[in-house]
DNA sequence: CGTATGACCATGC
DNA sequence: GGCATGGCCATAC
């Protein structure tokens, strides 16, 4: 699919943040479209992980807010198969618990060198934002 | 233009 | 806790 250039431009951000999550742990599509920040929500980034090349994205570790698959059919089982692989836990109605899987953003170090900085939040103190 | 459809989410009942 | 609704951003007809 094609894009404007202002949300094509948010992609390679949107993989580097991905990139970050470590095996073992999952991230939503809201909690990275909040770390990456501007012109992006989580619809946009489930556009991107559904066009993801480069293989060092670890899409599979970006689950819904419930902590549940998205895809469908046999992309569903690739990706459950893998997160497994990796020790993430399902219940048996196919759900993972964000509380002991769940990933809570880039380590301080990583975010100033890639322009990130920490921003305060009544939800999430440490929540980072985009500039 | 309105409408439908997405690897989505917060809110309210 | 399930379900509906509206919002979000973008695309296709």
């Amino acid at each position: 699919m094609e894009h404007n250039p202002e949300v094509r431009a948010v992609f390679p951000r949107i993989y580097e943040v991905v990139k970050q999550v470590p095996p073992g742990q999952v991230t939503t599509y809201g909690d990275v479209a909040r770390i990456v920040g501007g012109c992006c929500d989580a619809r946009v980034v489930g556009e991107a992980m559904a066009e993801v090349q480069d293989p060092e994205v670890p899409w599979h570790r970006v689950i819904n807010a419930k902590g549940m698959i998205s895809l469908r059919g046999a992309n569903a089982v690739t990706q459950r198969r893998r997160l497994e692989s990796e020790g993430v836990a399902f219940n048996e109605r196919g759900q993972v618990s964000l509380k002991r899987f769940g990933w809570h953003g880039p380590d301080a170090e990583w975010a100033q060198q890639h322009g990130y900085h920490m921003l305060a939040s009544a939800d999430d103190p440490n929540q980072m934002r985009l500039f």
